[in-house]
DNA sequence: ACTTATTAGTTAGCTAGCTAATTAGTTTGC
DNA sequence: GCAAACTAATTAGCTAGCTAACTAATAAGT
């Protein structure tokens, strides 16, 4: 996701108040920092997976099996855990198939399927980044009080349930 | 961004609870969930702008020739502006050329630079998209009142300035 | 003035998302 | 029991992001 770096100033939000008579300054500007704060926090993600070799789509995918009692999943299913297309799921799974972090094993009772599994690799991967990753998380939610965490979730929330306005 | 469906339940935060003794349910499930309504919202001013032809990338593009007092800049202008990479925009310039929402002039005085003109057919893409935007963001922001607003605001920035925990 | 450093833009090759089409296997319905 | 419908995964081709390397033009230093 684009991270617009340059909010509008009062200037150039008069010259578009102008001529888009019906914009909310106000309201325009909060959707933009909220959307930027997500896009910024995800990159900061990223930057962070990075070091590990990893990166966010690749991760939820070795997340999503080690939740498997068996460490075993298939494409469609994570895809769908996921949010991300069948195709995607396939480029994903390519990817840490090339490095060994999960094997791709035939279903023998459905041939149409494959089961994805967690190698130990994967498992000894996600050992490695998930301790750091909890401990960041952790020192960047504790800025907020949990009445301020609990008012933010509050408000995405509305947010969200009101999204289809956009559709 | 990846958007991850399947928010974690009780009995997996206590699986991964378990390996990892030192996460913070609460704190992970906040900043999931962050992350999750910020690409949700994303993608549906994705979903809205590619019902005009745009995508946000090419969309903010316009916005910051818009702005320009003669409707011109540089690509690597537009590019910190945008929060991308030179790369990058020269990409998505490419795509508003071949649509004739842009033009490229050569600059006269430095024969690195190019200008990056706002067409009168990119206007026209603006003054259809603009309004309706403006009327979607009202729509959406005014599930919150001004206090709700305001807090949200105030924990998303303290977030963002807490962000290099991370790096 | 001429070498060196810097700046501007593009290109190449990567990740990660999408839709649409394809291939293969399984189910269903007559 | 075979054709049609469906399901699973992949492939192809698109957008949009990145870094690194490259070309061309300008600026700076001696």
């Amino acid at each position: 996701m684009l991270q617009l770096q340059d909010l509008p100033d009062t200037k150039i939000l008069n010259k578009f108040a102008h001529r888009y008579p019906d914009a909310n300054i106000e309201h325009v500007l909060h959707f933009l920092t909220l959307l930027r704060v997500g896009s910024d926090l995800s990159d900061v993600l990223d930057r962070f997976l990075t070091g590990y070799g990893l990166l966010q789509g690749r991760w939820w995918v070795l997340i999503l099996l080690m939740r498997e009692q068996d460490l075993m999943s298939t494409p469609s299913s994570l895809a769908e855990k996921a949010g991300v297309s069948r195709a995607t799921m396939t480029g994903l799974i390519d990817g840490l198939d090339k490095e060994g972090l999960i094997m791709r094993v035939t279903d023998v009772n459905d041939r149409r399927k494959l089961q994805i599994k967690l190698t130990s690799t994967g498992q000894a991967k996600l050992d490695e980044v998930m301790p750091e990753y909890y401990r960041r998380v952790s020192e960047l939610m504790s800025v907020l009080s949990s009445e301020q965490s609990e008012s933010l979730i509050s408000s995405l929330t509305k947010l969200q349930n009101n999204s289809d306005v956009f559709k």
